[in-house]
DNA sequence: CGAACATAGTTGATAGAGTCAATAATTTGA
DNA sequence: TCAAATTATTGACTCTATCAACTATGTTCG
C-alpha cells in the first residue's frame, strides 16, 4: 500500500528534524497531544485522550508536566467540578508553532514532485475527509 | 494542518481494530515493523531499521522475537558474514496480509466521502511522492 | 601483510511509555 | 436519597526506546 509508505516517510522527516527542535523536551509523543490539542482546545483530559488513541492516565501525566512546563493551562468548568478544560499557554501556542513547522516542512519537502494543481487536489480531498472546521 | 488531522483519525482506527486481528501479540509496533519488512524485503536489519525510524538494538528484538513465532527468517549473506537478509516467512506474509486489510478498511472508511476520481487522484499523487516501485 | 578504522548485529542497563485496576470526587437518574 | 455512571488521578507493573559497550567481520592504506 502507499499510504503505508508515505506514512513511514512522513514519520521518518520529522523524527530527523524532531530533536534539535523539542527544547522543552516532551518527546515526539508529547508533541502529538500538544498538537492535537491546539486542535482541539478547550477540551477536557478524556477528549484529548480519544483523539490521540492513548489511556487517559497517561495523557493525565502528560498534561501535569506540560503545567509544569507553563506550556498548558487548566481552567475549571463551572457546571461539572469533575472537569477541567485545557488549552495551550501563549508559550505552548509558540512551541506548538514550531512543531508545525516541522511538520509542514517535511511535508512540503515530500511534496516537492507535486504542482499546485495537486496540491489544491490533496487540499480539497483531505478537507472532505477529516471534516473542514 | 489538516495532514496531521488525518493521519491522527488513521491512526486511532487502526488501532481500534488492531487487539482483535493481533493475533500473534506482535502489537502495534511489531505490526509497523512487518508491514515495512514486507515492502522491503529481502532487507538486513540496518536498512530495515532506517526505513521504521528505530534503533537497531531494537529491531534485532523484535526480529529475534518474529523468528520465533515463524513470521520471519533470515539468510545468512555469502559475500559478507556480517549481514544476514530478513524475509517474511510465507506465515508471515498471511499475518502481514491480515494487518493489511485492516490498514486498507480504515483508509477506506476515511476516504468514503470521495469519489472515484478522487481516489484516482490520491493515488497517483501518492505514487509521484513516494516512487512507484 | 597487518594495524587502524568502519560496519552489522547483538547485548546490557536504564529511563520512559503503555496498560490495567483501584480510588476519589462529582454528577445523574430512578 | 442512594445506587450507578462519569472524570480525573494514582499505583503497580510490563513493554518499548535509547545509548553505550562489545563481538565479529570487512575495508583501507601505509
Amino acid at each position: 500500500m502507499l499510504m503505508d509508505r508515505f506514512m513511514r516517510r512522513t514519520h521518518a522527516g520529522i523524527h530527523a528534524k524532531a530533536k534539535a527542535f523539542d527544547t522543552e523536551r516532551v518527546g515526539p509523543n508529547g508533541g502529538m497531544m500538544l498538537l492535537a490539542l491546539s486542535d482541539l482546545q478547550p477540551a477536557p483530559i478524556s477528549e484529548l485522550a480519544r483523539e490521540v488513541t492513548r489511556d487517559k492516565a497517561q495523557v493525565t501525566r502528560a498534561i501535569q508536566r506540560f503545567e509544569r512546563l507553563g506550556l498548558v493551562k487548566r481552567q475549571t468548568l463551572d457546571d461539572d467540578a469533575r472537569v477541567s478544560l485545557l488549552s495551550l499557554t501563549s508559550k505552548g501556542e509558540t512551541f506548538v508553532e514550531g512543531i508545525r513547522v516541522i511538520l509542514t516542512d517535511t511535508l512540503e519537502a515530500l511534496l516537492a514532485p507535486c504542482n499546485t494543481e495537486d496540491r489544491a487536489s490533496i487540499k480539497r480531498i483531505l478537507q472532505l475527509c477529516v471534516g473542514s472546521s
